[in-house]
This record gives C-alpha cells, structure tokens and sequence, in this order.
DNA sequence: CCCTTTCGTTGGAACGTTCCAATAATCATG
DNA sequence: CATGATTATTGGAACGTTCCAACGAAAGGG
C-alpha cells in the first residue's frame, strides 16, 4: 500500500541538492550555507524523511546504539535501575535495545547475540545470570558494564554495584539502635548479592557484640521464600529480621502476621532494595534503599565513557545505600527476664 | 583492539566457496550440498561469524524485528504482557525492540521514531499516550496493533483488549453474592480503561437492583489516589469496595485499616488486574485477573498475521477476565436495622 | 586581474548482506 | 556419448547511507 519510505534521495531531488549535502545538512555540518540547509530540511518535513539506521550503521560503523540486558522486567528493582540508564544515554544521542532472557543463561546468550546483530556499541548487564565463560567471551567482543552484580572481574569490563556489605550494616545498626538484640538474617540463598548482605549483617552483628546471637537462615529472594524463612526464624524467638530484599520482607511479614504477632509491636523487619512499592501505605516497610536509577545512571555513564576510550582500565564503582525508616520497625519489646 | 568483526565473505574464503552459498547455507536452504553446508558452518564457528543485521535489512528490506513500546516499565502489568508478547515473537522467529516512552506523548513519538529508523516491520503498543493524529500517523506508516486500549480505532490497526465492562461486573457479582449491597466503586480517574470498569460496575449494580446504591468516587490507578478515594468513600458507609486497579485497591486497603476498620471483616475489598503482586501473602488481594500474557501473545500473533497479509480488516480481539477470591473479601455484615 | 585560500557542494566508493540471472557440475535418458 | 534436466555454485547488482577526494565559485591578497 504505503510506496516505500523516501530516501536520502527523495530528499535531494526535493530541494534540488546532492545526496552528499542532504547527509550533511541533517547530520548538523556547518558547511552548510542557510539557503540549502532550510531547503533541505522542509523537503526533509514535507516528505516525512526518517533516515534509515541499517544503511546509516553499516557504512558508518556506528550504530550509536547500547544494548541492554535486564535480569527480569517483573522486578522493580530493574525498572528504576533502567529508567537512570535512559536518562544518561539519551543524554548523549544514544538508543537503547532492551532484551531480557528471563534468567536463562542460554536465552540471556541468544538475546546478546542479537543484539550484536545489530552492531550494538556497548551492552549494559542489569543483573545477568551468564557463566563467566560466556561474560568473558562477551566482554571480550564489545564493551561491557555490568550492574549490580560485581563478583566476576573481567579485563576491560567496567562494574557499578551497591556496597550491600555497608547496606546490610545500615540495617543492623538501625535495628541495635531501637534496642534489638535477637536479630535474625533471612539470606536470599546462594548469589553475590545475597552472600554480601549476609557479610554484612555478621561483621554489624560483631561490632556490636553480638557475635552469639546471630543466624543466619538461607532462603531465596520472592516473597514465598521470605514466607518461608521466616517460618523457621520464628522457633529462634527473635525481635527483628532482617531480610535480603523487600520482596521476601513482604512475605516474612506475612509469616509474622499469620503467627498471631504483630509487626512491628513483637517483631521488626527490615527490608533491602527500596523499590517505590515498599513505599506504599499498605507496606510501609522499613528498608535499605539502593540508589537505583543513581546506579543505571553511572553505569551508562562509565560506558559511554569507555567507547571514547576503549583501553581505559577497568573501573569498580560502588554508590551507598540508605536507611529509610518507615513502619515496619520499631522499639525492641523488653526481653522478659528468665 | 578486537580486529574487526568476521564478514560474509570471510567465511567464505575460509570454506572455500562464495560468500552467496555461505548466504544460502546460513539460511538454511535445501539447494546446498552437505559437504559445502558443513565446511560452510565449522568456518563459521571457527570464526565465531555473526551476520551483520543492518546489512542484512537494507538489502532485504526485511528487518525480522518488530517494536514494542510499553507504557511503564515499572507497571508490573505491562511486563507480565510482555512475557506473552516475547514468547509469541520468538517463536516466529522475531526479534523485538522495546522501548518505553514514560508516558509522555512526546517522548513516546520520539521513541517510535527511532524504532522506525531500525526497520521494524510493526509495531506493538502495550498502552500509550499517544493522541489520536499521531496514533493515526504511526499506523498508517507501520501495521500496529494496540493492546489495552481500544477507544481510538484506525483502519487496519488491530486491537487486544480486556473485556473491561465484563471484568466489572464479575466483582459486583462476587460482592452481590456475599451478600454486599452498599458497594462503592473508586474509579481510575479520566481514561478509556476506568471508563469501561465503572461503566460495568454501573450496569452490574443496575442489573441487581442496586441502582440507587451506586456510587463512583473518582481518583487514580496509583495506590495514593486509591487511598484518599478511600477516604472520602468511608462517608458512604459503604460495605465494600469496587477499585480501578490492584495498586489503587492497596491504597484503599490502607485507608480503610488506618479508619480502624478490618478488611475484609468491615469493608470487602476487590481490585482489578491480578498482577503477581496481588496473590502475594501479605496482600493476598481479591481481584479481577486479565490473562494478561494471553493478551500479549494475541497481539503479537495478531501483528504476525498482518505482516503476511497487510491488507485484511482490522480485528479487534476482546479476552474475558476471570475472579480470583482472597481474603480481602467475605460475606457482608448484616445492615444494623434503622 | 591573476593567484591562492576558503567555502559550499558534488559524485563515487564503501559498508555487508540478499537476491537474481547465469554458469558449472552432476545425473538421467535415449 | 550426446542431450537435456536437474542440482550446485557463482559473480554482480542492489539496498541507503556516510565518507572522502575533488570540484567550482566566491573572496581575499598582492
């Protein structure tokens, strides 16, 4: 039906000039004199002209375009961390292809792989679930940064993550500060992001002479397995949890509810990541709050960074997080005396 | 660094044959023998060959990849669509670009233009703000399809939507048989979808004999504007609510826990959308569930099928939502006789 | 008024692929 | 063994853009 979009060439004939200054003209050239460049860009208007990227990229080598691949859209903790790359790299003229591979390590490849098909500068990694073979072979192709996850180094490969040993810490303080001793961890099972949290919640602990009373006891990062976690915490009678993410703080809460106690009169809880929904009235959790956006901005940034400096080493950032009190925790109750 | 990418013709040199039986073999054609097929592949493994897809759709004028533009990302609706989308789309062989316009009509347009600059052969919009000239625009460049709204309808634009009034009326019914006369619906403010809700909401009421109980309060789909719809519902005395969406019903759970009121001992509360969030345990929301993969997996299936024959009439698909009950809602306390 | 410089503009090559018409190789058939 | 039919392979054109070397025209300097 639609006769095929006009070309550059539509374009030039339009307002009788070469191709060559049409290109020119549009790619912003002060060589340009005023007389042609407003020809040109009315017939450009008139015709409804759109370059087109496949022929652009090809000869130009530069697709001026980031790939970005996202653990798992349903995760708000992505989104915002998303909406900060965004921001940065429209910023500098550049366009996002966003994939995700539903944390399958062979789809995540595939998604990649397409991405490069579309000879993508860079890739952004929010989370990824490859084997560090195939991180290193795709480092190795294109620059790469990954988020939030900064366990394999790899040469040239840029890292921005949450300092979630110091976010854990923040969560122990605040919790020794309302008074609690018999403070329990409910981990989010066996990944870096969890591993660091726990950390932090032992040296916390420690510090604050409590070596002996703390547990940690290993669950996942969904609000069942926080259900479920704290299930078993409740037979170590504690005053507060201190869980591996909002999610699984929901579902603790649940736990507690549900054991005829009250949150946060018996037992406190606090949270980790600070996605808005842990903001809502109806949740209201006490939480450790990642920069999130903060963190996609820095990422793209160090990218961007890296394609005008390809041999630049690489670079390890870590942004801190903060203690947002809300209602989910409060005074510890006064420990009956035996 | 890298030296760069192997081409066509590189692995062609290295099986010994042109670069066009390379094409050929690569797409899988019937007219290649085995033996060239299989030095063709190990060549191209060898040298990790990736084909360059600018190159490939310029002269194809066949990019494979259709756009997908979502509303907002951190709207877990949206992503649970996606999910439905992509996996439609994989399995016809598509690559999709998604892209988000943080729902300003402006930025969505910009964002659509740049699709449009990758070839994209349609288009999927997961909700939109666009207006209807520019709706108009798109569609006539590229087969759309629309999912979720369908209140501007173009020539040859396909359409996938929810039964909104459908979905209403079953959370009257739902509140009509446990007993719920005095049911209170808090709108989603001026826009298509909360239109047709409280126009089900309405004809639901009506068909019971409860016409003169119907009241709509009209606020938000965000959980704040549920909470002061709420609020100001509360003066009705009402025995249940009727909300717009999931979130707006957490607000209003909130609002009615914070009044000193239970749920659902009190006021029955019954949302709309069945995002994930809404079975978790601490919500554990009554609500009125779209399959919304379903919906994106028509739309994608619906576009799939315009690409073959880009003349066929516009169809516009409704799918029917169901109840899940939860513990927000139970049977109505008896009216307390005047 | 000629020579050089600068400015504005141009045509052609290149990018890596697919498609097509044409050729080369193989296989039956008479 | 020649002939035709089929199968396998090939080179060249085309896609729409950017880049570059080169060009003509205007401007400045002597």
């Amino acid at each position: 039906m639609s006769t095929s979009r006009p070309t550059i060439l539509d374009v030039a004939s339009r307002a009788g000039v070469s191709k060559s200054l049409v290109s020119l003209a549009l790619s912003g050239s002060e060589r340009v004199s005023q007389k042609s460049r407003s020809k040109i860009e009315r017939a450009a208007r008139e015709l409804g002209y759109r370059p087109n990227a496949a022929a652009r990229s090809l000869v130009a080598k530069k697709s001026r375009t980031l790939g970005v691949l996202v653990l798992d859209l349903h995760n708000p903790v992505f989104a915002e961390i998303l909406d900060g790359v965004q921001t940065e790299v429209r910023q500098h003229g550049f366009t996002t292809m966003l994939v995700s591979g539903g944390e399958d390590p062979a789809l995540e490849r595939a998604e990649i792989d397409t991405l490069q098909q579309f000879q993508i500068e860079g890739l952004i990694l929010i989370s990824h679930r490859l084997t560090a073979d195939m991180l290193q072979e795709v480092a190795g192709e294109i620059p790469t940064v990954t988020v939030t996850r900064d366990d394999i180094a790899i040469a040239r490969m840029d890292m921005v993550c949450n300092d979630d040993v110091a976010g854990a810490r923040l969560a122990v303080d605040h919790l020794v500060s309302l008074g609690h001793e018999r403070i329990v961890c409910l981990s989010g099972g066996d990944n870096p992001v969890s591993h660091s949290r726990a950390r932090g919640y032992l040296e916390a602990m420690a510090d604050h002479g409590l070596a002996d009373q703390a547990h940690i006891i290993s669950g996942g990062l969904t609000d069942t397995a926080g259900y479920r976690a704290a299930t078993e915490a409740l037979g170590l009678a504690p005053t507060a949890l201190c869980v591996a993410n909002d999610f699984g703080a929901m579902g603790a809460i649940a736990a507690v509810e549900e054991a005829g106690l009250d949150v946060p009169g018996d037992i406190s809880v606090v949270g980790y990541d600070g996605i808005r929904l842990a903001g809502l009235r109806s949740v209201n959790l006490t939480t450790v709050a990642q920069p999130l956006a903060d963190l996609g901005r820095l990422a793209a940034a160090r990218l961007l960074e890296r394609l005008e400096n390809p041999t630049r080493l690489a670079q390890h950032d870590q942004v801190s997080a903060r203690l947002i009190a809300r209602g989910t925790t409060g005074p510890a109750k006064p420990v009956p005396t035996a």
